[in-house]
DNA sequence: TTAGGGTTAG
């Protein structure tokens, strides 16, 4: 039945009068009623039409249709919203709080939610709630816009909204989201009362910003206030992926079985966080596990599995994934689907299976590749000495390259000896975007020139990162022993075996020799005027190594020794290590930032990454 | 009388 010709029901008992006030009031509360259960855009045209000519916007009950009419819209269409807003002579604060949700939440309007806010304040006919603050914020965030965030914060102590517990969760959301993770903390800690989202929130935050221990720390604190729901327990793992912890990981998959309910328990997002845990900590006998009791599968949780695969290098396990979500799954793959898929080939250097995979993602699933995309099969392509068809790549992609393209590309060029030109203008191009990167480019380059046997040219780059105060990053590898993580910089020696680790090292060393190897001194150039003994050592002292060596003086039979290293694995310590595993006897699981390397007989799993 | 806060993976 169209909500047109809904019958109206008239009371005959009452007077002329009276009845024509019920009446009113019925077909009042009745529109009410129909735009609270309107589902779809054709409905909500008819009841606006019907408002438009049964209410008055000059009284408060149709200014109140209104707002909810105006509302109704606000989800749908953020600039009909504004064009409707602006027919209202009177609109009341929910009527500007409505439309600057609308903009807060639109994809690519929410500058408008600020400028808005701003004609609100400006025009000075009505005064900000403590629900505008909420829908501002979430824009500011957006937006990174610190400023008028900062000023908002600022307005909620004059207006008396701080003690608003869901203003101050906004403001969390905002500074963490503006990198300033002391202002979040300061809101968090000043709040008097807090709700599960004030430490999802605060928890989330230090999760993203890559403070994990004190995230965990912070999950401990919550349980004494709060009972953690599905977004603290992705957060939590998240933190134990961070990690690269399993012991920590397999704590928190228990707590999680013992202390909540299917409704947890079955959540596909939980689910795919427990996954993404086990991938990442190493365990991918138990992601899987854990994937096959899912009582169900969305494209997230298969991508859960495809990433932690590809992270791997197991190529074909991701590949069977992939076709396994399309047929058993019956669900169609993202554009993260193909980040996954493209990185496993990246991974294991299957050039004409990476040039697939993307050709498949753009004529088959009509994604248009994003810069991830391109990074994958870029890298490919360039590590398979492929330059120039990695720069023709390059040149017909649809936005600028960033500069983690270029530095793929300086990266290959460095390894495959391709000119020093080319390899001065990668670096040129990755030193325009500033940053963080600055010092591995440098270092990338001094290796380019040591391995043109160029030294006067490393040291003129030495001197030049001098000069310019930039510092080689440490390198910093940890291992776990019994649940203890243990932390080692490149020449550590505060490690309380520290005696022992060298004396291995140097065990190592006598076994590497005899086994023929020979030193890559090209990946310690900083040091390429002293005594090539020199170079060694610091190779020798590279943290991978002294991680390794520790693990070797705690190595248990048959249990793999697993290394976490925060940096770009050195290729002079993967030979070392590949080496090792051999002479050794033991298998070795090298972790970096993004991916796993298994080591084992003196095989690496992803040698053709290098 | 209306509504508001925390996440989507790479």
């Amino acid at each position: 039945m169209s909500v047109l010709t809904a019958p109206l029901p008239v009371s005959v008992s009452l007077p002329e009068k009276q009845v024509n006030r019920v009446r009113l009031d019925y077909r009042h509360d009745r529109l009410l009623q129909l735009v609270d259960e309107c589902t779809d855009i054709s409905q909500l045209k008819q009841i606006h039409a019907r408002a438009l000519r049964t209410t008055s916007s000059h009284d408060a009950r149709g200014l109140f249709i209104q707002s909810r009419i105006l509302h109704a819209w606000s989800l749908v269409d953020a600039e009909y919203t504004h064009r409707l807003f602006g027919q209202v002579t009177e609109p009341n604060v929910f009527m500007w709080n409505t439309l600057i949700r609308s903009f807060a939440l639109s994809r690519d309007l929410k500058e408008e939610a600020i400028s808005v806010f701003g004609t609100m304040l400006e025009e000075g006919k009505v005064e900000p709630d403590k629900h505008t603050f909420p829908f501002v914020l979430k824009a500011c965030a957006y937006l990174f816009a610190l400023e008028e965030g900062k000023q908002l914060h600022a307005m909620t102590f004059k207006l008396g909204f701080d003690r608003d517990i869901y203003v101050n969760n906004s403001l969390i959301h905002f500074y963490a989201s503006c990198g300033l993770l002391k202002n979040a903390r300061d809101v968090f800690e000043r709040m008097s009362s807090r709700s599960v989202v004030s430490w999802n929130a605060m928890i989330g935050a230090l999760v993203e910003h890559g403070e994990f221990d004190n995230s965990l720390q912070l999950f401990r604190e919550m349980q004494e206030s709060s009972k953690p729901d599905g977004y603290t327990l992705q957060s939590v793992l998240n933190a134990c992926a961070g990690l690269g912890s399993l012991s920590l990981g397999m704590w928190t998959h228990l707590y999680i079985l013992k202390n909540f309910e299917a409704d947890v328990n079955d959540d596909v997002l939980v689910n795919s966080s427990l996954v993404e845990m086990y991938c990442k900590s190493g365990s991918l006998e138990l992601a899987e596990k854990v994937f096959r009791r899912m009582p169900r599968h969305s494209v997230h949780s298969w991508n859960s599995m495809i990433l932690g695969f590809a992270m791997h290098g197991q190529a074909e396990a991701t590949m069977k994934y992939f076709s396994d979500m399309t047929t058993e799954g019956g669900l169609v793959p993202n554009s993260v689907t193909f980040v996954g898929v493209l990185s496993a080939c990246n991974h294991r250097g299957m050039v004409d299976e990476g040039r697939k995979y993307f050709d498949m993602m753009i004529k088959d699933y009509k994604i248009d590749p994003q810069i991830e995309h391109y990074g994958c099969l870029v890298d490919l392509l360039a590590r398979a000495g492929l330059i120039e068809e990695a720069l023709d790549l390059v040149s017909n992609m649809s936005m600028k390259p960033d500069k983690i393209i270029w530095r793929c590309l300086l990266d290959a060029c460095s390894k495959k000896n391709a000119g020093i030109e080319l390899s001065m203008d990668m670096a040129v191009q990755i030193l325009e975007f500033g940053g963080e990167e600055c010092s591995g480019v440098y270092v990338l380059l001094s290796r380019v020139y040591a391995s043109a046997q160029q030294w006067n040219e490393v040291g003129l780059i030495r001197n030049l990162m001098m000069e310019r105060g930039i510092a080689k990053e440490p390198g910093c590898s940890s291992m776990e022993i019994n649940g203890v993580s243990h932390e080692f910089f490149a020449g550590d020696t505060s490690h309380p075996q520290t005696n022992s680790i060298y004396q291995t090292l140097y065990e190592i060393d006598e076994k590497l020799d005899a086994a023929g190897y020979l030193p890559d001194v090209s990946q310690a150039p900083m040091v390429e005027d002293e005594a090539c003994d020199d170079k060694r050592n610091t190779l020798r002292l590279h943290s991978e190594r002294l991680a390794i060596a520790f693990g070797l003086l705690n190595r248990k039979n048959g249990v793999p020794i697993r290394v976490f290293k925060n940096l770009r694995v050195c290729n002079d310590c993967h030979q070392v290590t590949k080496l090792v595993s051999r002479l050794y006897n033991m298998e070795i699981i090298v972790r970096d930032r993004t991916r796993f390397h298994h080591f084992k007989d003196g095989l690496c799993s992803c040698d053709d990454y290098w």
